[in-house]
DNA sequence: TATAGATATGCATGCGCATGCATAAGAACG
DNA sequence: CGTTCTTATGCATGCGCATGCATATCTATA
């Protein structure tokens, strides 16, 4: 899991959620492992969840974030694109950006949190 | 509703959402009408739903949010404390900050999205 | 050729959650 | 008192969504 920060960022394109930190760590997973089903399993979440996240964040990016391969054995599995890496890799920048700009105030506000 | 930034920020409590925008808007719409049933015809969620944020947010800070008296026709209500404004206002305020923080990294990101 | 393991997709089942309805009880006002 | 409007709570119904299972198809390897 991604380390905790005691806060949640999402990025919304018209409303719906098309980046957090779900998806996030998925791409980064499937990176790792070259496979969705490999990635799901690591989440411990189901391989059709995974498929249909994955399935949005192309649909919603204007470049292929995920390229996929059929087949077993090594011969298919799944490729963060490069363009794919920058999009998490950015998110997680803006994910460290938006902690450290509220660091001070939200020490105070976990504080106040029973 | 609050107005769109292309961001969403949640702050979490042991891994639990404790402040969000919905529970954000929910605290200025009671304090604006006075009462938890009118909030939530505002905001077209059921009584219930609004009921239970507002359980959900008193039992996660250390101090009353949101306390209430039965009765109607203006005898009870519900009224948002000074503390339980301070938090919403202070949530407000790190949403701007992290917005701000983050603006012209979102600004291209956006840009990115189909 | 058989096997393992992957994508891709459909479908039934189930579960969580939100809604809606009902109810109780209280408080001000006509 | 009766009406109105509120908090507070229980409960049944329903809906959306995730899971799980099944299947089809494909690819490399033994």
């Amino acid at each position: 899991m991604g380390r905790y920060r005691g806060l949640t960022l999402r990025i919304l394109g018209r409303g719906t959620p098309a980046m957090g930190p779900g998806k996030a760590e998925l791409i980064e997973r499937i990176a790792e492992t070259g496979s969705i089903s490999a990635a799901a399993r690591a989440m411990g979440m189901s391989y059709r969840r995974a498929w249909q996240l994955v399935e949005a964040l192309n649909a919603a990016f204007k470049e292929p974030v995920v390229v996929t391969a059929v087949g077993g054995e090594r011969g298919g599995g799944a490729r963060v694109t490069p363009y794919g890496r920058r999009q998490a890799a950015l998110f997680r920048k803006m994910e460290d950006k938006a902690s450290a700009a509220i660091a001070a105030d939200l020490k105070r506000y976990l504080r106040q949190l029973r």
